[in-house]
DNA sequence: AATGAATGAGGCTTCATTCAT
DNA sequence: AATGAATGAAGCCTCATTCAT
């Protein structure tokens, strides 16, 4: 593997650490990492201070990927119906095409390590979701939910949509379609 | 005979470890769940053989207690929809009562360490919802769904709940009537 | 395998210590030990208060099998070089019937476990030897040589011997012979 | 380049190991060899992958030293029983003023952590004894033996040499001069 | 800035020995 | 007396991090 250039270490050093913690969980060593990467062991302590930090930088480069191709295209003047299921769409796609960063995202979201701050930055995607909800109930086409509670339907369902397709990808388009119904179905349902 | 094992100091270390586990992830050390337990580090090697193996035994016993806790007074002559919303109920209630368990679970469920025929042993509980689902397909009361699909949607919308419930625990009950409102829509949408 | 009654459990143990620390070293477990001789771990320790102690027992005991089976028979009345010729066929085909002995002896002999006073209990089989010897040379049969000299050529042309033999036992009885004349040339050389 | 790793440190824990295997046998910490080295306790595995290979690594270097004393001004074309006696002088005298490595590595030879091929690179120095003493057997100097013999024969008794200088270290040189004594009696014996 | 050797704390596990049964 | 569970001190090795080159 080639030796990359200053720059593109640390995109090489977060690639390395997505791939090492999909495969081993959090507690992959940080000489896996670097040598995954290509890199020395030092260096990847002049590019993040800590072990943490790195967990903290992929997480929130994961998040901005994942959100870039969920937001990617969002059309914007299209119903409420077809925006959230772009935002699964997009949502379902992105995960079945990215397990490693998806199940990366996923340790890492359920470890102590994420600073609050951090945290704090990262729900925005689907609070957009909740936002856009909220407009489609102040128009009287969905009943009232709770704060969250819409975009975490889609983000739930959209999960479980994918794990579905991991165990059997020739079903994918199947199972991305049902699954939206359930998400739409859910949101609309009336009490 | 000499000291018998006790089921008691068994229990303890389980115990701890899904305390410890929950707390610190499954990078816990040993030794933290052995003082925690109130027992010698060497004890836990006498109930475990190893490390790898007390998280198999933590798994399979908190699947058990999750399923007693669901399929307790389950209303077998009841309608489909009060079958599914009593699983999901006691699902979403243990949850929310044992929040140790449940993200040691869902720790132990990432992990690598899980034995394949453990594993297999567990899909048991949410396959009991699949058949419930298909009987209720057969009686055209609700639309088909591949297999797992229904099962997984209540087990996502239930966790889904569990940590809304976990953000603001005085809603728990609106939480919850609402959760199952969603599983019901999903579950019943038309195409 | 029937769990000896008290007297012979003593003997059960240094046997399978035997066989154990043959296989393994000295560094082989007490409890391994324990197992082999179909007896508890804690039996072990009422018999031997210590692993050191059982050890020392091991050494007094093999050195105690092998005084028998070289001294047995042993023809008084004979030459010096029939003596002799006794001495070193019997400690060889000791050697080679009994490996695991052997090498426990020799393990033992140089580990340093050995009690002062245990060790020098020891000396007495090529000790006799030498007295043989001394005799022979106030014979003027052979040159004489510096105390212990004798005993050890012999006791280590006898152990170079077994080492042949075990390596192509089919040529025991040859090696045996050879062996004794390499010890006898030795002995009877001229300044 | 960063640090190179230092041929001095990795002498100073083979000489730690020698010691401390001498002293305490194979079963000796590594966290005492290292701290006798004068290292921390992790450099010695940067510098040996593993306790066992350490323990190899020792076992050639050993070997190799005691080949380098033996073999230094090996007179070529002396006669048999002086290039004999050469081999005889330098193994004694190098294991009278060695006796942590002489220790050492006959604890190595006993155990079972020699690497198989190891082992075989081994046996080279008394091989030369034989071919040696082959060479004789066509001169008809001396009569015929089996294959390694008269290589072992030699190195028996330096042992047994080196052994009693141990004990009566004033004695050496009348031991050395006797101990060859009784190898060429040995060799040169007419059945 | 990059490298990789050096460090020592800490992890999992084994072991000799003790003690409750 | 026999059993085997309980103990906690090591033992080997790994790891995040530092530092010499």
């Amino acid at each position: 593997m080639a030796r990359p250039k200053s720059e593109d270490r640390r995109e090489s050093l977060l690639a390395a650490a997505t791939k090492v913690f999909a495969e081993h969980g959090l507690a992959a060593s940080t000489s896996l990492i670097s040598s995954t990467a290509g890199v020395s062991e030092g260096s990847l302590f002049t590019y993040f201070k800590t072990k943490d930090e790195l967990v903290n930088a992929l997480y929130r480069e994961i998040r901005l990927e994942l959100a870039d191709a969920v937001l990617a295209n969002f059309p914007r003047k299209a119903s409420v119906r077809q925006r959230l299921e772009h935002v699964f769409t997009k949502y379902v796609s992105w995960g079945v095409e990215n397990p490693a960063p998806r199940k990366a995202l996923k340790l890492v979201s359920m470890s102590n390590v994420i600073a609050g701050e951090t945290r704090a930055e990262g729900g925005v995607l689907f609070a957009e979701v909740d936002r856009l909800y909220k407009e489609a109930t102040e128009q009287r086409r969905v009943q009232a939910l709770p704060t969250h509670m819409a975009g975490q339907t889609l983000k739930a369902l959209a999960e479980m949509t994918m794990e579905l397709i991991d165990r059997d990808p020739e079903q994918a388009a199947n199972y991305q379609a049902l699954g939206f119904r359930l998400v739409w179905g859910a949101l609309t349902s009336k009490p």
